[in-house]
DNA sequence: CTCGTATTTGAATCTCGATTCAACTAGCCT
DNA sequence: AGGCTAGTTGAATCGAGATTCAAATACGAG
């Protein structure tokens, strides 16, 4: 038999692993099955645990969706210039490529928002720490004169998550000729004509 | 029994209920039966029809683009203006509100493409059209002096589209503050920095 | 009008995942 | 050590939906 958990450890565990399995096989069309073999268990100790799955379907997307907020957050901590700021954080939002696990779930996400007012909710909530967090920056570089904004910040902020949004699907849909850096000049040339400064990647510098 | 019907004007109405299904019942958790309701059939009837489901859902989704697409073409087929013509392209392509159908059906295609690559070339190609239709208004507008462009059309009218998109996910989801009028806004909002016009809306001038 | 066949039905069957639950056991408590 | 209990198993059951197919029938051809 498996090693047994307390009942808070195995519900952390069967949260990753639902986690995983709704990568691998989606949102919605995961089985509780793969959930229980992710987790190294059987279908009846998950439902002991989750005997409503969609509890536990909304706290791995919760939890998936909190790893993506954080991952930025902390990628961006480090940094002080606002232009540099603002480059890596658009980088940040973005797909490493199209099998970005992460990514991918966000975008299931979405389409299953229009029927499923839990997961419309999650996603509002996100979006609208995204365009926080873009408006801190917008307002810090503004405050220190490297950004003239051509709007007021939560327009451009609005406007740069959405941007973000749009062509992660186009790179998880394998877009010929969008790829991450692609993208990520394609919302550069918008940020530049919001923020009057030219946003060179450090890599060109 | 129900009328018969030709197998070539069957598969139509078949795609037609196959649509309609989808939109109640999402892209991909739609059920055979659902189908030959909406269809005034049985199951066995569709199955006559489409052997295997994935074609009919498939062809359900291209003629539901093609649909989205070709009102789009229609609703701006009359404007000469390359201003209005803009600004008219920009609501057409966003919902009517959280219910809008046909953009509910392309958000779950969104999210599915990840998973199936028929569907994500579906949406590839929809991008790529949109994104064509507004280089040629972007640039008619040019040619005739009415914008001035501040980048080359094709990141314009990529960069156009693609909030589209986003916006239209934010809508579907029920964002408390971002309505198709808002969603307008923060489009026309780039559309000016991008083209040097004030793009006055028809019924503020 | 009648035959022949393409279309449709509906009931039987199949499939597969969810759900239940009695039995089993790991690990804690005393 | 021995018992207690929470956690886990696995086999049985259930149920929803897909699939099959023989029978029924609408409709066109001749």
């Amino acid at each position: 038999m498996t090693q047994r958990k307390s009942k808070a450890d195995r519900r952390l565990d069967l949260i990753d692993a639902a986690h995983r399995a709704m990568i691998q096989h989606g949102a919605e069309g995961v089985h509780l099955n793969q959930i229980a073999e992710e987790a190294g268990l059987t279908s009846g100790a998950v439902l002991y645990h989750y005997p409503d799955l969609r509890e536990l379907l909304i706290e791995a997307q919760h939890a998936g969706m909190e790893r993506f907020y954080e991952r930025r957050v902390k990628k961006i901590s480090g940094i002080s210039d606002p232009a540099d700021k603002l480059i890596v954080t658009i980088r940040s939002g973005l797909p490493d490529g199209p099998d970005d696990a992460g990514v991918r779930l966000l975008c299931e996400l979405g389409g299953a928002a229009g029927r499923n007012r839990v997961y419309a909710t999650l996603l509002t909530t996100l979006f609208d720490r995204q365009v926080s967090m873009y408006q801190t920056i917008l307002e810090t570089g503004a405050a220190h004169g490297v950004f003239t904004l051509a709007q007021d910040s939560e327009t451009i902020a609005r406007n740069l998550v959405a941007l973000e949004d749009a062509y992660g699907y186009r790179i998880i849909a394998r877009h010929h000729s969008i790829d991450p850096d692609k993208a990520v000049e394609l919302i550069l040339d918008y940020a530049r004509l919001a923020t009057g400064n030219p946003l060179r990647p450090a890599d060109r510098r």
